[in-house]
DNA sequence: TACACTCCTGAAAGCGTTTTCACGCCAGCT
DNA sequence: AGCTGGCGTGAAAACGCTTTCAGGAGTGTA
């Protein structure tokens, strides 16, 4: 109630001190009387005063505040990653004493209002995912804002990101495949818009080519991450070449509908055909045959963009960083 | 760069007007001569300008952000759920001109730091997730902060709550399988100790009740919400109970463990055994067998939960609200 | 004894807004 | 002509904190 209303100056009055003693205890400035000081906490702690940020922001120009922005053209918040990584970012400020906003928005540069409050002085620093548009990202970098993004950019950009290691994750599960005894392997792509689907591309080519595996066009299809687009990908594929006998798909969504086909046409998992996804979700456990696949660092992604956008505000020039996957065998290959 | 140095008091010069009358235009102020206020709305313009939160905050005690709460000791942000309710929350805040502060941390009343980033001053409201500790949100709603609690806490509590019609969709999943035939209906409910538990057993007892079924307490297995707790009950309630042809299951989660029981015992789904679930999980719909289950309106949870929060710090009373859930038949019931 | 330091402290200036208050002006009344 | 009252405006105070600046007390040196 009136818990609100108790201010610095009260504190000081109390303790018989001067506000500016008061500041300093709340700043852990060493060069006050230590009996001072348990007078003040004393203070604080009976009045159970809490400082105004707003006041404290307005004198120091640092909020406090670190923003999550997430596009919601995509509305792939339905994902369990995007809660995971929140997760993440947010406990991770919350230890560097930083608050976390999310903005989950359409991130239109020609928008006003996404600029003015993303704008330096209304935030300390931000945290972009899965970058579209990278105008608004590169505008807000040119202010002078603090920002880092998840997921790789373009690799021309000049923005700092932290990633997974989709090509060597997709380099060691092709790898498993081979290892497995596999010849004819195909590969079930995703989206080459994204860094995501060209490099975990790339990591299967690399992985059959270091193996001295031949790779033919037919033996790769591509799909958009849905468990349809999986499926169809997969009958395509065995239409194609009948040989098949492992798949390395880009992720666990279309490998589920993947599976499915290869159930229809009674092709045994993994004897005939041993197929491996990327991303580790749940629902891949629950299955019959407990997919086999990539995992992701999904909590780590979101305290390592969090400690990098800390050490940016902090004057620092963090790189970027590629955090490794792990393989993780069951039941399909 | 030298944008976020432009103030209040530029804009003024500018436009040879009072600081004064440019923030009564920032305001609407309707009182403002309509020359004065294109003056200075194309100085706001050339300028770049955007006013100060920190500063505005500080004189009229409005923040402009609300808080999203979730116990971390719940690590079930996991669950796509809260991915979904945390967006639908923002969205609603943001259209409204509030931001959303993410927290997620263990919500203990006796931690000091938790009280204090959430007392009234630092935000303006707050919407608290999975109520364990009912003691911080009492605390912090004595102290005067308008807060809303997502899902229904204890029924003695004074909270202002939203949450989904569990007990109604229970009852009409049940009622589901009584018009598919089902004779001998078990089920397999979650944690009594949450309000969700309790809710979804009641509304499967009326549901039989209405029907002038009996249901004998060997019918009722309890499941802590996960799959292998979920086929540990379903193998309960066959041992005890052979004849079992329907179950209501309290989530999907644990359906889809009793779905593995059923297969594995050769009971054809849903013709020897029907199963409803509840949440509408992906899981669910990616099986060979897609389950029947109760849909949640998670999205208008978060939206309804914003809502409430705004009208409360608007000095409103909002009711309490329980939003309507629906029926998905698909292949298991 | 005087001087120069070092320490610790308080006074006061600011941070960028909003808002109260008073003022000047003009219209409408007596 | 003299009032009253409304209207649009600017001056200035206030919001609660940090930080610079200057000063007083104590210590060591000349």
């Amino acid at each position: 109630m009136n818990r609100s209303k108790i201010t610095l100056a009260d504190i000081a009055e109390m303790a018989g001190v001067s506000p500016s003693t008061v500041s300093r205890v709340l700043n852990g400035d060493p060069r006050v009387n230590a009996e001072r000081i348990d007078r003040v906490n004393s203070a604080i702690k009976e009045l159970g005063y809490t400082p105004n940020r707003a006041a404290r922001t307005l004198v120091t120009g640092k909020t406090g505040l670190v923003a999550a922005v997430i596009d919601s053209n995509l509305n792939v918040f339905s994902d369990p990653f995007w809660g995971q990584i929140t997760t993440g970012i947010s406990q991770a400020l919350q230890e560097a004493n930083f608050q976390a906003l999310l903005m989950v928005r359409p991130l239109d540069a020609s928008d006003p209002s996404v600029v003015a409050s993303l704008a330096p002085g209304q935030i300390d620093g931000a945290i972009f995912f899965q970058l579209h548009d990278d105008d608004t990202v590169n505008l807000l970098q040119d202010m002078g804002l603090p920002l880092v993004v998840v997921g790789r950019p373009d690799e021309s950009s000049k923005l700092t990101y932290v990633d997974s290691d989709n090509l060597g994750g997709a380099y060691e599960a092709t790898r498993h495949l081979v290892a497995r005894g596999c010849k004819n392997i195909a590969t079930i792509a995703g989206n080459l818009g994204l860094s995501s689907g060209r490099l975990r591309l790339e990591g299967f080519r690399r992985a059959l080519d270091d193996a001295g595996l031949a790779c033919p066009e037919q033996r790769i299809a591509f799909g958009d991450w849905t468990d349809e687009s999986g499926a169809t990908a997969m009958a395509q594929l065995l239409d194609a070449d009948p040989d098949i006998d492992g798949v390395f798909v880009a992720n666990d969504l279309m490998a589920l509908g993947a599976m499915s086909v290869l159930e229809e046409r009674g092709l045994a998992i993994p004897d005939a055909v041993a197929v491996v996804g990327f991303d580790n979700m749940f629902a891949g456990r629950i299955t019959r045959q407990q997919l086999t696949t990539v995992e992701q660092d999904v909590r780590g992604l979101g305290a390592q963009a969090a400690a990098m956008v800390i050490a940016m505000i902090d004057g620092g020039k963090p790189k970027s960083l590629v955090l490794p996957t792990q393989l993780i065998v069951r039941d399909t290959a």
